[in-house]
DNA sequence: GCCGTTTTCGGCCCGACTGTTTTCAGTCG
């Protein structure tokens, strides 16, 4: 039982008592929050249960929340979960992923017409039988069946590139329009976090209608979800979803706070104001009651008290007694206890990375010469950097055995002569091979800088045996780096099945670093087990394994997935000088 | 169901929009 699965059976439950109806809302957030901590948690809980740890330790974590993940690991059920699923179809919570179905129009579905499916819903709304719902109505069918037809064409979310594409241009559209004094993106494409499923933009400005307007006429736009005096959603043609609101620079540093999240992190805050006779909202930070006083009143005529801060996020961290929190680290994973204590680490930043640990050339997979690379990466201002061909067993990619690696080391060694202006890193990637040998004899390997290995084949190994070669490999003398070691691919491929506690304690012990692979479709270690590398000593490096002069731009995406695992430039190799990095991984 | 330097009981975040309504429920973020 992974800690993923544990995390699903206790979703499960709260969506199925939401479902239900007449529960306790505040129980059903606990175990929305439970599965905050469970799915942040990362090593699995599995082996705290074996080893009788008080789980109640955990966040979140109560005596039922323990005994309920002490039975899904010892059984690999929740008695809970069946009892309920019993009174509740479980195929319900599917209906309520529809936009506009929420958990009491999915009972009511279920009550009235018997729907427990998304496709019989479609066949209810198509017999026109959902419009004669009490609550329902002729827009909400036709909104129903366009959210069903959605859904079935574009089930994942976009992956953080994907998006910055997207962004992009529209944000240049925006300020085009001389209303728009600002215009921030919010949300989760804020805080960086690998996929996000919609794009939050405010817009500061004082004539919300001509923005609005502005807005609503920009090209790739192909419908209209909502309007309001204050805001727009919208669909671009490619069916990613745009919020857009409007506010005025009294309110924008509170809605900044509000619409970039994340939500518990939000949450978290408004009980910090509330204890110090505050309250938070999206219009700013309001003083509690206060008979006759000055007040602010909300777009819809809403009174909410006399405003003492809101123009930016510093003024509206800072009157609850905090430093500015950055986005990637908004998750509700102790940044606010961390801020109040002073204790918030300096999260790397993209000009503090050195070189690049990662990259192909026209010798195996890579489109660009050595040459080529070199000249990108001195560029881009690098002080060293290592090639990293792929090793034979790769027979595709133009794998190197001994003979050709011998000839690349050849070539590599007269252009480096001629390119004094960055350390040039002989090394290779190197595949791990199923039994944990390498797919490169030593004495090869002996005449590198710097040994990365990978798995690039062999995924469906089980748990023992896939940790047991991971381990082996890292055992290697010559290893330096374990270059994406989960080797999942995201929303294609799942991580190996691996024990990543032990192989992470056995990198610690060979001094060996684990790679952050900075591709935006691998982003591998993610940020809960980079956090866990740092806490095991685990030395961290952030490589792009560019495949193309272009793709060394990626380093990027790796930076901002390190800020959101609170990485700071000593917790990363290639932040530091090279004499530095070679001393850690033991070749000083 | 969790949690606690004022509490082991009584709290638990805040507001807008839509569609269906005649004052509001449901959903969303």
């Amino acid at each position: 039982m992974e800690n993923i699965e544990i995390a699903v059976a206790l979703d499960e439950m709260a969506d199925l008592l939401e479902i239900k109806g007449g529960e306790n809302p505040f129980r059903i957030r606990a175990y929305r929050n439970a599965v905050l901590t469970v799915q942040d948690h990362a090593t699995p809980l599995r082996a705290l249960v074996e080893r009788g740890d008080d789980l109640t330790e955990l966040p979140a974590i109560g005596a039922d929340m323990a005994g309920h993940i002490t039975e899904l690991v010892r059984t690999g059920r929740l008695t809970r979960l069946d009892e309920l699923a019993a009174e509740v179809p479980r195929s319900l919570v599917t209906l309520t992923r529809l936009p506009g179905v929420g958990p009491k129009r999915a009972r009511k579905l279920w009550d009235e017409l018997d729907v427990t499916t998304i496709d019989e819903l479609e066949a209810a709304a198509k017999a026109g039988d959902v419009a004669e719902l009490a609550g329902f109505g002729e827009k909400t069918q036709t909104k129903i069946l366009a959210a069903i037809e959605r859904y079935r064409k574009r089930q994942g979310r976009y992956r953080l590139n994907e998006a910055d594409v997207l962004v992009a241009p529209l944000l240049e559209w925006l300020r085009r329009s001389k209303a728009v004094e600002d215009v921030q993106v919010a949300g989760s494409y804020r805080r960086r976090r690998e996929t996000i499923g919609d794009i939050d933009l405010l817009v500061m400005s004082s004539h919300p209608a001509a923005v609005i307007e502005h807005f609503l006429s920009y090209g790739p736009i192909r419908d209209v979800i909502k309007q309001g005096d204050n805001g727009a959603s919208v669909h671009l043609a490619n069916d990613l979803q745009v919020d857009m609101r409007v506010l005025d620079e009294d309110t924008f540093g509170a809605a900044l706070v509000y619409f970039t999240g994340s939500k518990e992190h939000n949450i978290e805050l408004r009980q910090r104001a509330l204890e110090r006779g505050l309250s938070v909202s999206e219009y700013g930070v309001f003083e509690l009651a206060g008979e006759g006083e000055e007040s602010v009143t909300s777009t819809t005529g809403r009174e909410l008290g006399k405003r003492v801060a809101g123009r930016t996020e510093e003024e509206v961290y800072a009157i609850l007694e905090l430093p500015w929190i950055p986005p990637e680290m908004r998750e509700h994973r102790g940044e606010i206890a961390a801020a109040a204590e002073g204790q918030l680490p300096a999260l790397i930043a993209l000009d503090e990375i050195r070189g690049d640990l990662q990259m192909h050339s026209t010798w195996s997979d890579g489109k660009n010469t050595i040459e080529e690379m070199l000249e990108a990466c001195a560029a881009r201002g690098y002080q060293y950097f290592a090639l990293t061909d792929h090793s034979q067993a790769l027979a595709m990619t133009g794998g190197l055995d001994a003979e050709k690696l011998a000839r690349q080391l050849d070539e590599i060694d007269e252009i480096a002569s001629r390119h004094p202006e960055i350390r040039f890193l002989r090394s290779m990637e190197v595949d791990i091979l199923a039994d944990g040998s390498l797919d490169m004899d030593d004495e090869s390997l002996e005449r590198l800088d710097l040994v990365v290995i990978s798995i690039h084949s062999k995924f469906d190994l089980t748990r023992a045996q896939q940790t047991k070669r991971m381990t082996r490999a890292i055992e290697h003398p010559l290893t330096d780096i374990v270059g994406h070691p989960t080797g999942r691919i995201i929303g294609r491929r799942d991580p190996i099945e691996l024990d990543l506690a032990e192989v992470l304690d056995c990198a610690a012990e060979n001094h060996v670093a684990m790679e952050l692979n900075a591709h935006p479709n691998r982003l591998d270690l993610r940020d809960a087990e980079l956090m866990e590398a740092k806490k095991r000593g685990v030395p961290i490096v952030i490589s792009t394994d560019a495949h193309h002069v272009d793709e060394l731009g990626l380093m990027v995406y790796g930076v901002e997935q390190a800020r959101r695992a609170w990485l700071t430039p000593d917790d990363v190799l290639n932040a530091r000088p090279l004499d530095e990095l070679l001393k850690v991984l033991g070749r000083g």
